[in-house]
DNA sequence: TATTGGCACTCAGGTAGTGCGAGTGCTAGT
DNA sequence: ACTAGCACTCGCACTACCTGAGTGCCAATA
């Protein structure tokens, strides 16, 4: 068990290091705050910190930064969230507005957050787990063209260009449509393997060459959504910030680049507190965030969540207003797609 | 008129100091070189240079290092293109094999360029301009909802989420699907404004105004994307590449991430010979790019130019592969387009 | 006239020495 | 349990110095 005070120390250390990026020191710490001790005193609390590995001294002479065990109990148990200031509410509310489509959206929110955050943001495009086929087109495109059309109730549109071996003719079309709806719709896109499974014997043996390119392409559909997408913005911030990343941002970019590790890293990251998630510096198991924490926070569709959203900056960030920030434009997306 | 050999000294400048990234001075110049002179002689053909600023020294004792000027003229008169290695040949095809839909094609198009030119890559999404309507879809999502699809014969798609004020019936929605295809199919994009000038009209009154929602959403479409998309891939090569650029990078990442700025840049840039272009450093207007050059070309549909591709690096790029990577690819991808 | 060898000069960058000061750990005293 | 004091450490900023690549110019040469 640490006691009291030894915490306020750390939240003394973690507070004065993100705001002055200068180890702090015993002594630095006593005149900022009013511990009502000297600098001593705090001294020895600071060695214990450190025997807890909470604590670091880059040198022996330097004060001392907050590991990224310390960061990890600064979250956990001492970072109140700052709640945002009033013209940042406004720029959510002001973002929000007037967006129409999901792919609209989506690309607001994300530049909004990186915009209230200084960081880099990223969205998680919806997953398709829960959500249920409301619709489903075929549209002729060209001779041996068609087009598949999936909307879904989360207000998601895909469509996929469908290359045929031979030309159909638009009543089997009309027909294939037909019957997909009606054996799908409503459906949730986790039982539409299922359900398509013996799809093709509905049809003339002429046309099931042809109906099962099309069923194929759409669970490829559905399936390809499953793994899906995160968009990004304020990739410049990083190297704004590029004194906070001790060596190199590329790593960090090539990581952030890579959609796989991106997707990989967030959906593991389930939410603890606060309704967020985070993972600071080594905890992140990809080498190349091994500088960098990652704030995440779900939201929601019809009381379901359905995706994520967050952002990604040195460990050495300013975690109780990244955590509103993440929290509140989530709150709100939820919100926005809840109409 | 600037005598032969100084030329050939300005190559071997530029030559060089792409390669080692050191300024050049006269002594390793004819050292590298056969110029068949002592470096006493060279170095009065680079005083020459310099007062013509094709060449200039960071200070006193210092080489020589290329101007944009001299870039300029190395890549107008100087530079041969390096032909492509056959195993870069052979990634290009592999690229471009099995992609299906546009999104796909121009997203693999954009990483195989910058995988190729270890450079930020940027394709341009088709202009709709010269594109002519194929077929354009309406089809219910929701009660108010409608999804409406244009489809046009440079192979895109594009749809957006109509949101009426009354809730329409079947049949009236397929009546003006219909009406809408018979008086635009086949027609320019450019023309489509043109073509549903009293387009409402043809309703009866009671359903005039949901028609009107309608269209105006369908110019909307064409108009939204004269103004266009850009992708882009391979930022983490900036950071990567980063002592290539004095100062920082960040405002190059500024620029590259708002996508006016570089869409104004593409479009200002007209081929110039070799069937590409290039701005190099100051030449672009944007200040963030001035230690940048631009390289781009354009890909074709159907014999015409329809949006352009190309890289982005530091002034100090080796112009030569790049200029030829750019335009294989440029060239690989109107053949896969033309499918 | 073009080229060359020679020479004095310049200057960025590396290396070494120095002092400062922030910070520490320890100990003895309150 | 806290504090004052003190000796010690060590990164960093500063200075001085040296080195070497490179230049410009000039007089000699082919």
């Amino acid at each position: 068990m640490i006691p009291e005070r030894s915490l306020e120390v750390l939240r003394a250390i973690v507070n004065d290091y993100i705001q002055t990026k200068e180890p702090v020191g015993s002594k630095s710490l006593v005149e900022r705050h009013q511990f009502g001790v000297s600098s001593a005193t705090i001294r020895n609390e600071m060695a214990m910190l450190e025997e807890e590995e909470l604590i670091h001294a880059p040198h022996t002479s330097a004060g001392r930064v907050p590991t990224d065990k310390g960061y990890r109990l600064f979250v956990d148990r001492l970072g109140e969230v700052k709640p945002l200031s009033a013209s940042e509410k406004a720029a959510i509310s002001n973002f929000m507005i007037g967006s129409a489509d999901l792919d609209e959206t989506l690309g607001r929110t994300v530049r909004l957050l990186s915009q209230l955050t200084n960081q880099v943001a990223m969205v998680q495009y919806p997953t398709l787990g829960r959500a249920r086929v409301r619709n489903i087109e075929l549209i002729q495109a060209a001779d041996t063209r068609v087009l598949l059309i999936l909307i879904t109730d989360s207000g998601r549109i895909q469509q996929h260009v469908i290359e045929l071996s031979e030309n159909l003719d638009v009543q089997l079309i009309a027909e294939i449509r037909g019957k997909l709806n009606e054996s799908l719709t409503g459906f949730a896109l986790g039982d539409v393997a299922a359900k398509l499974l013996n799809f093709a014997q509905n049809f003339a043996p002429s046309a099931r060459q042809q109906v099962v390119l099309i069923t194929e392409s759409l669970l490829d559909q559905v399936d390809a959504n499953r793994q899906e997408k995160i968009i990004l913005a304020g990739t410049a911030n990083l190297a704004r910030r590029e004194q906070d990343f001790p060596g190199s941002i590329s790593p960090v970019l090539e990581a952030i680049e890579e959609q796989v590790v991106l997707l990989k890293l967030v959906t593991e990251m389930q939410a603890e507190q606060h309704g967020v998630s985070l993972r600071i510096g080594r905890e992140n198991a990809f080498e190349g965030l091994s500088n960098a924490s990652v704030v995440v926070s779900g939201y929601e569709n019809q009381g379901n969540e359905i995706a994520k959203l967050g952002v990604i900056g040195p460990t050495r960030m300013d975690y109780s207003s990244n955590i509103a920030a993440v929290k509140a434009v989530a709150r709100y997306l939820t919100k926005a797609l809840g109409n």
